[in-house]
DNA sequence: CTAATATGTGGGAACGTTCCCACTCGGAAC
DNA sequence: GTTCCGAGTGGGAACGTTCCCACATATTAG
């Protein structure tokens, strides 16, 4: 790697001085259109690149976002990311990710990398990181949190109303007949904390006993919960489950138990990832708007002017998805079908 | 934002100069213990951050990996990344990621983005980019491509050898006694065509006739591809599909058309996502080393020593997964026949 | 015709680091 | 008692931009 073309190897190739070459690069219009060409054809010619470092040292800007991330393997996050990413796009920022992997040193670490790169905005998405943390990057650029709620106010924040979301589920399972309605608790985070208490609310509302048990947001977890409901003998005629993978999980544990779903028990999963809209499984969740939480906490992250009016916390409505992991419970009226295969099929049988 | 304090901020609360505070921040060894300890401490007090673009500029290194990957919905990148994660990180390097979105534009955006940065290193995990842009990249930085074999051997790769994965998914139908194996492509890209032409060779090397039909890598396109088949009236008694989405998409048309899985049609996938392993699913597939194969890609990219002698392409090899999706054909017959509508029908359909 | 204004252009001082060189000051070697 | 050395320190010149100010020239207003 030779050494790169600078600003001043433009200006000498054009003849010019680095002052109109930096204006050529920066779209001023005080430029005349001739000298422009000019400009443009030997930092082609030259192959000049600019020097991001550079530009950010001498003015203090660099036109970048940071987005930690809490979990890549998380589609919810690729989900808000895009949206993230179209609103930063058309302001003429750039995104950039980088992975906390569940932890707090890495969270913490990634942090720190875009603090010192000095990003217009820090994005973190689902952090896992110390108050402390938290209100030193506040201290040193604009920070928007993503899909936490946070309990003060002091940060601005972008979220799925979460215990809305556990209400519709529970409401809907009511809806249906369902009285004995378990709920699996995910893993300690406000999301969590939120998705509960609209559990109990909603419950409560309903005049119905709750049941909770502890699991988290993965598979086994659900798997787990589901099969200790099973094996406490106290089945439940629905679930309510975390996410979506852990209501796979817990479907897994019934039919294991060789109980159907959503003929002996109905289950509700939550986030409507891509997962839940497979045939195979054709989950009834609850829908987060990822994309629209994306745009929304860029808008927060870019918009000019910080007025102190605005809502500094945003919670966007969740609504509810309709498969076909839900029905109404056993009354002893006919048998629920099974789920599979698609509904219009059967459906449309005689 | 008021000012962040600098390294003469520091220097002067510790009454040492500049030059001993860049040396503490460094861990140079000519500090003396005691002034290293009034340095750090100082900094710590007004919260010194050192400034990345400085740093930069001034020492020409950055210590940042840039990593542009196709699509980040894809779980197989977020694998592949924490391996490039660990493997960075253990060397004293960060990796931020670009989204390229699925999309040309962006990705060639990203790599821009990375190369004005000056990133150390530039990974570019299954890019759809032109020559012309891998070649530029190529002159301004280390670059390495993951997942995608290239053609030619200027730019150093890592990928699976999906030729052999493709041989492996065959060998295991071929063995179970399948003659009649179908092969869903996917959409244009080296993988598709490696293992492509892993199905043709090893089909050939087994006596088959190939049956090739144009699909792509989603959930979509592996159930039209399906479909089609099921309705030309030749049903295989196996199918390949290019991952495991696709492969996912197929069974859900099979089973839509009545057919079982595995009883009346095996199916393998590619990939071995988590989906795979989903109890629900349980989908024979080839696995592919996604970690590694981001560990190797951040070794080529942080090893020392360039040797001149070529630049390398890395091929790990696959294996398969077998779980509940493939067996033994039915033994004597084809699958029932009698349950298909007319092809003449089908075909006259666009 | 002069003055004022608009339009381009050039030069120099930042920006916050690193890195090289020069310096001081003990102590060891002669 | 010099000389030499190494450890520790300080100062200044980069690094490649932006941005402000000064200037040159052409155009317009009075």
């Amino acid at each position: 790697m030779t050494r790169q073309p600078t600003i001043l190897d433009v200006a000498a190739l054009a003849g010019v001085s680095k002052s109109v070459v930096s204006r050529v690069m920066n779209d001023s219009p005080l430029v005349s259109a001739e000298t422009r060409k000019a400009v443009l054809k030997a930092a082609a010619n030259i192959g000049y690149r600019p020097n991001a470092a550079a530009r950010h040292l001498a003015s203090n800007r660099t036109h970048i976002l940071g987005a930690v991330v809490d979990d890549l393997h998380n589609p919810f996050f690729a989900d808000m990311l895009d949206g993230v990413e179209d609103v930063a796009r058309e302001r003429g920022y750039r995104v950039m990710v980088m992975a906390g992997k569940r932890n707090t040193r890495h969270e913490e670490d990634a942090v720190e990398a875009f603090l010192e790169l000095r990003v217009d905005g820090l994005l973190l998405a689902g952090p896992q990181i110390r108050a402390q943390t938290l209100k030193r990057a506040r201290a040193a650029t604009r920070v928007v949190v993503a899909a936490h709620r946070l309990r003060g106010n002091s940060v601005r924040a972008v979220a799925t109303d979460d215990i809305r979301g556990a209400e519709l589920a529970v409401q809907h399972l009511a809806g249906l007949g369902h009285s004995h309605i378990a709920y699996l608790q995910g893993a300690p985070s406000p999301p969590a904390r939120d998705r509960l208490s609209g559990y109990q609310r909603s419950m409560k509302k309903a005049g119905l006993a709750p049941v909770i048990l502890q699991a988290d947001f993965t598979e086994d977890g659900g798997y787990a919960a589901a099969r200790e409901l099973v094996r406490s003998g106290a089945i439940p005629t629905a679930i309510c489950a975390p996410n979506d993978l852990a209501a796979i999980g817990a479907i897994n544990a019934l039919e294991d138990a060789g109980l159907s779903v959503p003929g002996d028990v109905s289950v509700v999963g939550y986030d409507d990832t891509a997962l839940a809209g497979l045939r195979h499984i054709s989950l009834t969740t609850v829908h987060q708007p990822r994309r629209a939480l994306g745009e929304r906490a860029a808008e927060l992250l870019l918009d000019e002017e910080e007025e102190p009016s605005r809502p500094r916390q945003i919670l966007l409505p969740p609504h509810l998805v309709i498969r076909s992991s839900t029905a109404a419970p056993r009354g002893g009226h006919e048998p629920s079908p099974h789920r599979l295969p698609s509904p219009a099929s059967t459906r449309s049988t005689p």
